[in-house]
Parts: C-alpha cells; structure tokens; sequence
DNA sequence: CAGGTTCATAGTCACAGCCTATCATCTTCA
DNA sequence: TGAAGATGATAGGCTGTGACTATGAACCTG
C-alpha cells in the first residue's frame, strides 16, 4: 500500500466533478457551498498537481478535456466509494437503523409490502424503509446509480451482475371468469389447456408480462390485444369474461377477493418467478442486506400458507 | 452525486490503514512521515466523525475493533483507486494516449482511414482514436459543443474559425464510364471538355457535392437530376453508363476497382479539395494535434503515391 | 525500581484554503 | 452602440486545521 503523500484531495475531486456536471464554476461552487475563487484556485492546483489540463476554458463556456473525462470518470467511483465508507461508519453504529431506500416492483409491492412493513417494523423498530416502485430496469438504474440501496424484484428478469438473496418462489395461478370451462376443474391446470385459449397481460416493460407471456406463448395461448397497466385492471378484465389470465400467487388473496375469479393452480412444471432482494456488489450493506433477506423470507412463508389456507377456502 | 463536505480525508484513511498494518502508531506513524501525535489526533477525529471506535488500544497494545475491520477494508478500496487515479492522470500527461473523439466526413473517411488507423496504432500504441462519421456541417457543430476532440474535413467547405492543421491536396479525376468518348483521350481533362455533358454529383449537404458543382458549373456542365448519397453509388452509377463524375483521387484506387471506370487527370488549374484536421481555438490538445496532424500527413502522402501507381496502371 | 516501551495531552506555529473585492471579457438586450 | 449582467481569473487578507516539540501517564523488563 502507497502511504506516501497523496498530492489530492477528495474535496478537490468533488470540485472537479461538479464543475464537470455542470461544465460551470459558479455553478459548482454554490453547489459546494464555497466561493468561485476557491474553487478556481483548488482546481487550478489539481491540474498542476496533475500536469493536466482537465478543464478548456474561457470566459464564456466550460469544456471537459480529453484526460479531464477520463480522470473526472475516475474520481467519480471514488467519491462513491467514500460514500459507501461513510455510509458504512454511519451504520456499523447499529446496522438496521436509519433510512433504506429499496425499490420494489408494482406486481409485488401491492400484495407483500402491508404484512412486510409490519413485519420489519416489528424485526427493527430503529429502521425506517423508504419503498419506491417502478418497473424492473428502471429500478437497476437506480441502484447502480446510488439512488437505492436495495430492490425487491423477480430473480427471472434480466438483473445483471448484483448481489441477490433469495426471498422465496412465488408460484404463478390460471385465474379464469366464474362458469368459464377452464375454471370448471378441480384438477391441476396443464400448459395445454390454454392452446388457442384467449390470454389478457400486462402491458409492456413489467417484467410479469415477460414471464407470462414466455409460458403461455410455449403453450400457445393467443394473446388479447388489450394490455392492462396493473394486476387489479387484469383481474377485473378476467372477471368481466375477456379472457383468462395468469396470476401470481402472491395476488390471489387480494384480486380474488376484490373480483369474482376462479384460481387454479397448475400441474409441473409450475411456471413461477423468484421473488428476491438484489444490491450493488460490494455494498458495504451487504451483511445488514443478508439479514434483511432472513426476514424478508420469514414474513413471505408466513403469507405464503396464510395464502395456502385462502386458495383451499375458495 | 453527494456534494456535501467528506468529515474525513484520504491522509486519515492511510493513517488508520497503516496502524490496522502494524498495529502501532509509533511505527505507522513513521512509514506516514508524520509524528505519532499528529498521527493519534487525527485518528481521534476520525473515530470521533464516523462515531465509531476504531481501534482498540491501550498503552501495551492495539486491537482493531469489529467496525474498524470493516471500514479499514473499504478504506484500502478508496486508497488503491487513488492510486489508480494518481497513475491514470501520470499517463494523462502524455496528451497522445487514452481516447480521442475525432469526426471525419463520409468522403474521406472510407478511404482514409483503413490505411490511417494502422499508421495511428503503430505510431502512439496508447492512443485510441473514436471515429465519428458524418457531414461537415453536423462535425463543426459537434466539434464547437465539445462531443468531439477533432474532425478531419476539407478546408473548402465552410468551417468557420477553428485552428487547423493541412494534411495534404486532394485533387479530383474525371470519371467516366469505360468506351465514353471523354475517357478515351490520354492527354488530362479540360474544364472545357465537360461543356454540356451530363454529370453526376451527391445528395445536398456533403462538402464534395459543393466542391464538385463550383467546378462543373464553371465549365458549364448539365448535372443530373439523380443524387448519390455516397462516393461508392456515384461511382456505380457512373460504370452504368449514366453519365460522368469527379471523384477525389484519394477515392480512385478503391471505386475503380469496384466499378469499371475509366479515370482522367485534370489539367491546371486541377480542381481539388485540401483535407485538414481542424480543432477548437484554445484547445488544451493543440499541440498533440499539430504532432497528430504530422503523422496523418505523412500515411496520407504515402497513400497518394500508391494511388499514383495505381492510376499508372490503369 | 530505573529505563524503555506504549499512546495521549498540551501548547505553539505555519500555511493551506477560505473569504471579499475587483478585473477582464464576452453576451445580451434595449 | 452602449449599459447591464454573465463568466472565470487575480489579489490580498484572515482563520482554522494539521503539523511540530515537549511532556505526561500507564505498562513491561531487567
């Protein structure tokens, strides 16, 4: 390890990135709670420091130089690595206290969140979740960019390279209108009863579609124009005799409850998705994440049989 | 991006890093060039930022406590990617290294640049060279707003003020059509030669279209009313017997072996372009460009002749 | 128990980094 | 065309941080 003087400092690179983002020193500045001049003067002795022109400049515009975006790129990671540092002292006081920022998508977090935050409110009384939903890719974009510490999502979709810990199976339902021969059995469904059947999904970017569709288009259902934006409107259009759909399990308890379905489950090979935790590699919250999973999975199985004991009821 | 003031500093990362290595202030104190007070008040602050205990120390010995553990390997993290830095912004200093974004307009750049980007990589093997295609117009634009370092184009269009560098004449040859009367002849072309004849030239905006058309409607030629939208088109439409054309030299060794073509040399005053590389005024690469300039101009001329064989053969 | 460790504390000082005020340009708009 | 309003650079002065030396307190070792 170099323990030699280090001829920056962190101040100057967050100099050095606001005016880089901004492409003003004014800007920047005020945005850094200093004057102009100060900041003038710390990147003026950074390039010397570095030997490097990382600004073009004059009197009426600010450009990043060739070697400027490269080192300015750099400097970046490491700021947030400082963040992540800081973040790290903050919680090694008491790793679940404080604000966790987690997305979650709408098909789960409409059905799992209301017993989970009373679950996690129970677990760490001193942690507060701020829940953000969205669709699945933009929520990797949060993450990846700091704005979230962690995402609840379907370990099926395509997730990239994060750290994930498995919250449980979350299996998928024919969900028919009341009287519709298919809803009729008592029998497991098997993928080949929906062959030409008439299928309602989600509309496009919810990562349900996705699964869904690459189920019923193996067993060739047709797809309805219609694209519903929720699991509630899909439900609803299902009950209004459109078509048949798939649900998750996980929304049974409150769509068959809101909507007048018939639920049956399917024959192997079941189609479902995973439902699972994911966080940036080497999150310094990784550790405090992986106990979160525990009881994440913990309140999920509880709902689970609760959802069981539903299914056998209707 | 978090713009707050950082509550520690990089020296106070190496100093706890140095301490968690030897487990001695007076020792890591040494390897830090600091005194060992110096040393115990700025680890005093930094526990005291981050509200954590660090190290467990008595007068005897120093223990890394569990929270230090952790932060002190997050800590290693942001000190090698200073590190990182540090080395990038060192190889920075060499301004022919790391990428460059030069634009090139179509004209030139199919024909330039084969030849070019080897002379390139063996002459500055640390610098990669984005090329950016499209018409003058669009490069100067993108050039002023900063999203490109350079762009290679000919010095007859309309550039504005921009520094520039000339990388060599690029004179143009009557193409004609394999048995036309005009390509029969071995004595070079004269402007005269063209009174009346049908010529083809490119679609609106590319710079060689203008260039082209001053020449031709000075010698009083008849344009078609069929655009090509590239050199390579121009050229086989011309080897179809639809007319004639001027194609730049530089273009020739290529298209006519594509195309059965019959190539002129013009008489003076030979029409040309004269291909330069232009940049920003007060751009911190001026003088990397004017040496980048040197070594385009000398692949360029080294093209020319081969060209100049090539069209001996012929 | 003296001498040699260890890290912590006290007191002093220099300079890095901040501020305000002002300059030199360039753009904008009346 | 000229005044007003940008922008970044420069000048000069102040202050607080982080360095130093000297010393203190606790602990081992011969």
């Amino acid at each position: 390890m170099n323990l030699g003087a280090h001829p920056f400092t962190l101040r100057q690179l967050q100099y050095a990135v606001a005016v880089a983002e901004w492409l003003s020193f004014r800007k920047a500045a005020e945005l850094c709670h200093v004057s102009q001049p100060s900041l003038s003067a710390q990147l003026a002795h950074m390039e010397q420091a570095f030997g490097v022109r990382l600004f073009e400049r004059d009197q009426r515009r600010v450009l990043v130089t060739a070697a400027g975006r490269e080192l300015i790129k750099h400097a970046r990671l490491i700021l947030r690595e400082t963040d992540d540092l800081e973040e790290l002292a903050h919680r090694s006081r008491d790793p679940l206290s404080g604000t966790l920022r987690i997305g979650v998508i709408p098909t789960i977090s409409s059905y799992l969140l209301p017993r989970l935050t009373a679950a996690l409110r129970k677990a760490y009384p001193r942690l507060t979740v701020l829940w953000v939903e969205d669709k699945t890719q933009v929520l990797l974009r949060s993450l990846e960019a700091g704005m979230l510490d962690a995402a609840l999502l379907a370990l099926e979709a395509d997730i990239g390279d994060v750290e994930r810990g498995i919250v449980g199976p979350d299996p998928f339902v024919l969900a028919t209108p009341v009287g519709h021969p298919l809803g009729a059995k008592t029998s497991p469904a098997m993928a080949s009863e929906l062959k030409d059947v008439s299928v309602l999904l989600l509309d496009d970017g919810h990562c349900f579609r996705e699964q869904a569709l690459a189920f019923c288009s193996g067993a060739k259902a047709h797809e309805l124009e219609f694209r519903a934006t929720s699991l509630s409107t899909l439900a609803q259009m299902v009950a209004g005799g459109a078509g048949v759909t798939l649900l998750p399990e996980l929304a049974v308890a409150v769509e068959a409850k809101r909507a007048e379905l018939s639920i049956r489950p399917f024959a192997q090979p079941v189609p479902k998705r995973t439902i699972t935790l994911v966080w940036r590699k080497r999150s310094p919250l990784d550790s405090a994440l992986r106990q979160l999973v525990a009881t994440i999975r913990a309140a999920y199985s509880r709902t689970s049989n609760q959802r069981g004991a539903a299914a056998r009821v209707i």
